[in-house]
RNA sequence: GCCGCGUUGGUCAAGGGGUUAAGACGCCUCCCUUUCACGGAGGAAUCACGGGUUCGAAUCCCGUACGUGGUACCA
């Protein structure tokens, strides 16, 4: 077998859902078990449809993934240009070729002649009729037009399109890695567009113009992609590069909580749906990504390689190297799955867990900071994500969880407090401030020490008193032992928040 | 409508003729923890339906239902 050689192809038209980074991570992991180049091209041939700013955001994504490509736009390779739109006259040379050849044709119908078409074959059973071999016959084609009557039409650069000529009966079949044989029966399908009337290719054409070009072995995709197999099939048998076919797979959808997942599920269900941010251009309607959501890469493409896959064994948690070294096309599921937020929430509180402070404290340090809180104590702050990780489930939350070691906090739960607060307490507080004044050596077995003699000496239960504390220097009921808290921010942090917590109480 | 692809707990899933049908998320109970988590122990919950084939079917075959994708000069 010839190098390994896979690709990713999105179309800058906004947004990088699941689906759109699943696809990518599944041909950048075969790719590099397999020692292959991963490459990037861009299929931008839809004008109407592309929007500024998304293939730039596009790679953004796949950076923040690892997902690296070996060749792509931006990186240039062998096979450049990566962007269709660059390539433009091979796919006119290729399509006038297949003309040549009788296995394509020009057609000349004007958009009103086609829905005419359209309109005349519709029936009740047959809502969206298709220019087919029943049809193209008594259409203005280069099939019913004589060679005179066509020759004219393009001398005077009539406003054209060339459509493959699809076998009237052939069975068509392929074998995809995922899902073994597939056929189709020609007949079926339409005579589908090649070359627009712009002269830029559709889909079909330049993926089996690319790929070949780009030497692709392996071409993965959406499952969205397999009822037109069979044209691509066809292509590559038409242009004679048969031999050449690369192997085919055909990914699992990934589905929302109703159906199809949409980027409007997001802000329906709460849930990210692209891998980050992105502001349409045009509504200026922004979905959420996972990255701004508080999500780690790690987690992320964890998440995405899980659903559709798995190994065989009960692992779950990977990294990008474990899933490049366990990974096959083969064990891809056939069906489609529905994203679940509640898991994927997991993975990144796994990832939190798994990753050392090293790999979280440029995340964690930027999240404070943009709550405004200044971190001057470096070596304390790695204490205190190592110490809080284990309660955060998305970066956001280490907001939450260390914030109070370097800020006190604004807004106490006085509710907690409040019912059971009394003279008593006061009296117990005043006087454990004192004794934590006399600490000579501040640390936490002192302040504990004192803070146990002093709840015997008064004889109040511990718990009456350690709540309270905990609302004075937390701010709510939450966070790492109390007494630890105290240690870390220091005698007159400590002294300051109980006495700022006795005024509010 | 037609064509393609699917269907194991609520979700992700292992298993592909004989299993008490793994495991994970979520949910519930308990333990640990003078908070919240982490951790630990347990629990409820599944082979879409109907026919075959077979001594035996979640597993193989055929139907049906349902889901999903396609049916564009979008990808």
């Amino acid at each position: 077998m010839s190098k390994v050689r896979v690709r990713f192809a999105p179309s800058p038209t906004g947004g990088l859902h699941l689906g759109g980074v699943r696809t990518a991570l599944f041909n950048y992991l075969f790719a590099k078990k397999h020692g292959g180049d991963f490459i990037v091209r861009i299929e931008d041939t839809d004008q109407a449809r592309f929007v500024e700013g998304a293939e730039q955001y596009i790679f953004d994504c796949l950076q923040w993934c690892g997902i690296e490509p070996d060749e792509s736009p931006v990186k240039g390779g062998p096979h450049a240009p990566y962007r269709q739109s660059e390539r433009k006259e091979s796919y006119r040379k290729y399509a006038e070729e297949l003309v040549n050849n009788g296995f394509a044709y020009y057609a000349f119908d004007t958009k009103e002649e086609l829905e005419k078409m359209r309109e005349e074959n519709k029936t009740a059973l047959n809502p969206s009729p298709q220019y087919d071999h029943t049809v193209r016959k008594k259409m203005k084609n280069s099939l019913t037009l004589t060679d005179a009557e066509v020759k004219d039409l393009l001398t005077k650069n009539t406003a054209h399109v060339i459509r493959i000529k699809m076998p009237e009966n052939e069975l068509i079949s392929f074998t995809d890695m995922i899902r073994g044989e597939i056929s189709f029966e020609t007949s079926l399908v339409d005579d589908k567009v090649l070359l627009k009337a712009d002269g830029m290719p559709t889909y079909h054409l330049a993926v089996v113009a690319d790929d070949h070009a780009m030497e692709i072995t392996h071409a993965f995709r959406g499952e969205e992609w397999l009822p037109s197999a069979p044209v691509h099939l066809m292509l590559w048998k038409y242009l004679g590069w048969e031999k050449e076919m690369p192997e085919w797979a055909h990914l699992p959808l990934i589905l929302g909580p109703n159906g199809k997942l949409s980027k409007r599920d997001g802000a329906k269900y709460g849930f990210p749906v692209f891998a980050m941010n992105w502001t349409d251009p045009k509504t200026n309607e922004l979905t959420a990504g996972f990255k701004e959501k508080g999500f780690l890469p790690e987690a992320f493409i964890n998440l995405l390689a899980v659903l559709g896959w798995n190994d065989g064994t009960a692992q779950e948690l990977y990294s990008m190297n474990e899933l490049i070294a366990n990974f096959s096309m083969e064990r891809i599921h056939v069906a489609g799955a529905k994203f679940d937020y509640e898991k994927a929430k997991w993975f990144n509180h796994e990832w939190i867990k798994k990753l050392n402070v090293e790999s979280l404290r440029f995340n964690v340090k930027a999240l404070l900071q943009a709550d405004g809180i200044k971190i001057l104590d470096e070596p304390l702050l790695d204490n205190v994500i190592e110490l809080v990780k284990d309660r955060c489930t998305l970066l956001p939350d280490f907001v939450q969880h260390a914030g109070f070691f370097f800020k006190t906090p604004e807004v106490l739960d006085i509710e907690a407090v409040k019912p059971k607060w009394n003279g008593e307490k006061v009296k117990f507080f005043e006087e454990y401030c004192l004794l934590l004044e006399g600490i000579g050596n501040w640390e936490l077995a002192e302040i504990e020490h004192n803070f146990n003699t002093l709840v015997a000496v008064k004889n109040i239960k511990p718990g009456e008193l350690l709540l309270p504390l905990r609302i004075m220097l937390v701010g709510g009921k939450f966070g790492p032992a109390a007494f630890q808290i105290a240690a870390w921010i220091g005698m007159d942090e400590t002294i300051k928040r109980i006495k700022n917590g006795m005024a509010q109480f």
